[in-house]
RNA sequence: GCGCCAGUAGCUCAGGUGGAUAGAGCAACUGCCUUCUAAGCAGUAGGCCAGGGGUUCGAGUCCCUUCUGGCGUGCCA
């Protein structure tokens, strides 16, 4: 990977050092000033060695600068300024680099130099199969599917993973909400009560109904336990292979659907929290089953087993984690969860630490995404799946398209997120997803209207003839693109891709506008046009990861 | 009560491991298309970074505290 920010920098590093051998040891560090007057990069290290040094800032600023020598580097001036910044500004060749880097990778600009050889599952959506996929999925889906390219683009092996609730006291709810419809077509609305907690929503009605048309009136004299089961088999794969379809438009693929029957049915829910139970770990109260999860630090204890012998969410979990890391061997787990399962994080966290379970010290980690806020008339909606209101993520794609939606809910993960159900429709116009993909159309078009003028990009790039400002500031950009895919992947912020994606736009936009092609001399032309192809490149490889098209014409 | 996350322009939000004058979009106002896509660009205006202490050369950023909001503290997942 040529990341040549990363490069400039150390040799700053290196070229300080080498002037001044006593700062070895001083923590001083190199970065990218707001202002561009300041230089390209300044380095803190005469403020940072002030104190190890006895000596004023600017005195080691200015030793430094008398005994340093950029004779052969990205430089062509340092300077001390300010409190005792020094201030680099880089030379043509940098530039053209740059460029020649872009060129040279071209779909692979970004990526990590090599694999690193390790295995990283990103579990993410895992919604109930008792319905539709909801808005309230948008979010997390979009995180996850981003998150996992980001890992991808950064040398890990990722894996997407969604975990299907395929038993428990929900999917029994929606045996009985199926069982009641049912009925209720049957022997009328009235005849038949609706359970307290069961679904409401339509897709219950529609189920139903299609049981009925396909089976008629069999299932009324059989037992209720018989017929639920049979309404569970019969709607839970559908209802999976909905959410596999509405994802799909989603932009979103997974490695593997992971039924939770598969940890019951094979026996190893019990096995895993046997070996709880043989290290002393638990207690039996009541006829249940509890971890003394307060041995591991936790404020509470957590009960594994009912009194009518299921196990608990909390029980099947553990189990889930020890088959992602100890039979299937995952190097890393990231579980991409709303803020309201952060409770349990941290007490799973606690239990991660029990020695025998063989999960203690293995790399699980939460990505936390706060809640999204849905509104109407400036107001909070309420939805739930249980009520059935809720605006489905099919609706989501039928409205207003994948493109929007996706640039829309990768948002920094830890702030609440406001979704205006009144402005949803035209935030059509206001998503800047629009305005990156502009960006690349214009690119495309430029490209054709000039080719058809015989005008090509040049082959080889000469930053000499590329010194405005705004040219300056794109290469910056195109530059930053490999430390950002790094930062997105170490801070878990896929969100950061969006925003960069936005600002190279941004530049090219304002390139576009100051700097003409047609009519200018030939090699500065070129060399312009091969600009804009360097960044179209590296606005497709951008777009790539976020899961957004990169359009040709708008 | 305890725990987690948050509070930055009128609104929605950015502000790597502390750095030089806190940014962008929307909304408001002024300009720019007989030549490469105006879904764009240039500019004006808008701020006690919730309040108060502290740490240091230097704080929106780190520590303490108060206030406000969201979420959790289910044998739901």
């Amino acid at each position: 990977m040529a990341d040549l920010i990363e490069r400039a920098k150390s040799d700053i590093d290196a070229l300080i050092k080498k002037a001044v051998p006593a700062l070895e040891s001083v923590p001083g560090s190199v970065s990218i000033p707001k202002n561009t007057q300041n230089g390209d990069f300044a380095a803190n290290h005469a403020m940072a060695g002030a104190k190890a040094l006895h000596a004023a800032p600017r005195a080691i600023a200015g030793d430094i600068l008398d005994k340093l020598s950029l004779d052969g580097t990205f430089f062509t001036s340092a300077e001390a300024a300010g409190p005792g910044f020094l201030n680099f500004r880089l030379g043509d060749g940098w530039y053209g680099d740059v460029l020649d880097a872009v060129k040279a990778e071209g779909a692979d600009y970004g990526r990590a130099e090599e694999r690193n050889g390790k295995r990283v599952m990103v579990e993410f959506v895992s919604a109930n199969p008792t319905g539709p996929m909801t808005i309230g999925n948008a979010r997390g889906g979009v995180l996850g599917d981003t998150l996992a390219s980001v890992l991808d683009w950064a040398g890990w092996d990722a894996w997407r993973e969604f975990y299907v609730n395929n038993a428990g006291h929900q999917v029994e709810l929606f045996g009985l909400s199926l069982e009641a419809r049912y009925l209720q077509l049957i022997l009328g609305e009235d005849a038949v009560q609706f359970p307290d907690n069961g679904y409401h929503g339509d897709d219950i009605k529609e189920l139903a109904a299609e049981i009925y048309a396909a089976e008629g009136e069999k299932y009324v004299n059989q037992s209720p336990e018989a017929r639920q089961a049979a309404f569970i088999a019969y709607g839970l794969p559908r209802n999976i292979e909905r959410m596999r379809a509405d994802l799909a438009r989603y932009g979103i693929q997974f490695d593997r659907w992971f039924l939770e029957t598969e940890l019951h049915e094979s026996g190893y829910v019990a096995q895993t929290i046997d070996i709880l139970t043989q290290s002393g770990h638990t207690y039996e109260k009541d006829g249940q089953l509890w971890l003394r999860n307060t041995d591991f630090g936790a404020d509470k204890d957590e009960c594994m087993r009912r009194a009518d012998g299921t196990w608990t969410y909390y029980a099947v979990d553990i189990a889930y984690h020890r088959n992602k890391f100890v039979e299937r061997g995952f190097d890393r787990v990231i579980d991409v969860l709303g803020a309201d399962h952060h409770g349990h994080t941290i007490r799973f966290g606690r239990t991660m630490a029990c020695p025998e379970l063989g999960l203690e010290g293995r790399a699980l980690e939460f990505l936390i995404m706060q809640m999204v806020r849905l509104t109407r008339n400036g107001e909070t909606v309420k939805v739930s799946k249980r009520t059935g209101k809720a605006l489905t993520l099919a609706d989501l794609m039928d409205e207003i398209g994948r493109d929007p939606c996706r640039y829309f809910f990768n948002a920094t993960p830890g702030s609440h997120l406001e979704f205006d159900l009144d402005l949803a429709v035209r935030q059509d116009s206001e998503n800047p997803v629009y305005y990156v993909q502009y960006a690349h159309a214009r690119i495309c078009s430029l490209l054709a209207t000039l080719a058809a003028d015989g005008l090509t990009p040049a082959e080889r790039a000469d930053g000499s003839l590329l010194t405005t400002v705004q040219e300056r500031e794109l290469i910056r950009s195109l530059a930053a693109f490999p430390g950002e895919i790094r930062g997105a992947a170490a801070d878990l912020d896929p969100s950061r891709i969006n925003r960069y994606a936005t600002e190279l736009a941004s530049r090219f936009h304002k390139f576009y506008n100051a700097c003409r092609i047609r009519g200018e001399a030939p090699e500065v032309a070129r060399a312009r046009l091969n600009l804009a192809a360097a960044v179209k490149q590296v606005l497709e490889n951008a777009l790539g990861i976020l899961g957004v098209a990169a359009p040709e014409s708008m």
